[in-house]
RNA sequence: GGAAGGUUAGCGAAGUGGUCAAACGCGUCUGACUGUAAAUCAGAUCCUUAGGGUUCAGUGGUUCAAAUCCACUACCUUCCA
């Protein structure tokens, strides 16, 4: 199948710039296209993962990939869908999150993959040149129609920080243009707002000198949502992210296990190689394997196979009540002897001991698999089993604690 | 710079002197039923040494008593410049 049918037949395909030159332009020679991410965090979420998932599909029908970190934009915060101000970053945070990121990044695209840095040309570019020269395009009330200004707009704090933003994503596109002929801008449906204006600029520049018209283009992927319309990547504990040592494997992969069963052949079609047809097959037959496979091949990719088979295993063991060997574990300082509820909030499992005693009363918790009932129970050094005590909360979070050596 | 209004829990939103740790909705957590899903039903949802303690943007004041009244400060909204 060709490349824009793929895409389109696994659901990466929401918006289109020009829909009939895109379809020609991806199932014709190869193409260099971008896409951008602002190292807003020191790791990649699902969603930036989604978007990358997109880019290497693209790489594996021969188009060149540029992934654009952007050093500088994060130092602006991109307003979009924001409701209240993005507290502003430290050029150090931002340094370090590149630095991450780029890590990460190298992992799903391909090994030759070309990386780039707005801040390249940013520094030390003239701002009453880039007034003259960008500046002028951009038309304000025209911007402030755009969706993705309305609810900074709307909360009155739109800032002109922010209105800068897009002058920057679109002056990028076209330094990617004139510098490695980049023609095609991919990213989440939340930046269609920018590359549109990336494509604006494009043409405008060219008018203006009397090129021949060299048109820009823009694709972008839907928001990775759940059934219910909520934005995928939230877990109890915060964002799904990427990096192991932000969320890890086993939260990563229960997450998945976790989804909803309408949501099972999306995700099989975003993130497996699987022929759209067998993934039908599959959910139809059997929600709850296809729904397995999905959390695995996920969990794979992010972190790699070893590691998924591992925590593919922890998972299964643990809730069929066998061995505990893969189960997070909670290291804590030694003891004697510990209010259960005290153990819970050192362990973390829970906040407070309100909330422990809650969760005790409300039966919720077990402790080497049996029920405890009463919030004032003392757990003694001597209940740890081969040193280690295992504690259950609720149906689906399980912790084994240690002792710090 | 001027005028008016606002700021209450994770979020939305009631509350205009005591009966307010603060209605209601959403979210979240837990229990039952299931499949580690959904739906449904039930409970919980500031902290606690379980006696109490600390909350309604901040600071001070009035009062026996303040989310509620007064003053100032900060931030936000709308209108005018």
């Amino acid at each position: 199948m060709k490349c824009f049918e793929t895409l389109k037949q696994r659901g990466y395909v929401y918006q289109l710039t020009h829909e009939e030159e895109i379809i020609k332009l991806l199932n014709g020679d190869p193409i260099t296209f971008y896409l951008g991410i602002d190292p807003t965090a020191d790791s990649l979420h699902i969603g930036h993962f989604f978007a990358l998932s997109m880019a290497r599909w693209l790489q594996d029908f021969g188009h060149n990939a540029i992934i654009l970190i952007g050093g500088a934009t994060a130092l602006i915060g991109d307003p979009t869908g924001k409701s209240d101000m993005r507290s502003m970053l430290t050029k150090e945070q931002v340094e370090h999150n590149k630095k991450e990121v780029k890590d990460l990044v190298k992992r799903f695209v391909k090994e030759d993959t070309l990386i780039v840095d707005n801040a390249d040309w940013f520094k030390g570019r003239d701002y009453v040149d880039f007034m003259r020269e960008v500046g002028v395009h951009f038309n304000v009330k025209k911007m402030l129609s755009a969706d993705c200004y309305k609810k900074r707009l709307e909360n009155g704090g739109l800032t002109f920080l922010e209105m800068g933003y897009m002058l920057m994503q679109a002056f990028d596109f076209t330094i990617l243009k004139d510098r490695h002929n980049c023609v095609l801008q991919i990213g989440g449906s939340d930046q269609w707002a920018n590359i549109v204006a990336g494509v604006d600029l494009g043409r405008k520049f060219n008018n203006k000198e009397g090129k021949e018209v060299e048109v820009l283009f823009g694709l972008t992927c839907p928001l990775l949502v759940k059934a219910d319309g909520e934005k995928m990547g939230k877990t109890a504990s915060g964002t799904l992210w990427v990096s192991r040592n932000k969320t890890d494997c086993y939260d990563f992969y229960q997450a998945f296990i976790n989804v909803f069963d309408e949501d099972v052949e999306r995700l099989l079609s975003f993130f497996t190689r699987i022929e759209i047809d067998e993934i039908k097959a599959m959910c139809e037959k059997d929600i709850i394997s296809a729904k397995k496979l999905m959390a695995f091949e996920v969990t794979k990719l992010v972190h790699g196979e070893e590691e998924a088979i591992k925590v593919k295993e922890a998972s299964e063991a643990v809730f069929s009540g066998a061995n505990t060997e893969n189960m997070p574990t909670v290291f804590i300082a030694p003891f004697e002897e510990i209010l259960v509820t005290e153990l819970l909030v050192a362990t973390e499992i829970t906040t407070s001991k309100g909330e422990a005693r809650r969760l005790i009363e409300g039966n919720g918790l077990s402790i080497n698999k049996e029920k405890v009932t009463n919030a004032d129970k003392m757990i003694s050094k001597s209940e740890f089993i081969d040193g280690q005590l295992l504690i259950q909360k609720g149906k689906k979070t399980f912790v084994k604690v240690k002792f710090n050596s």
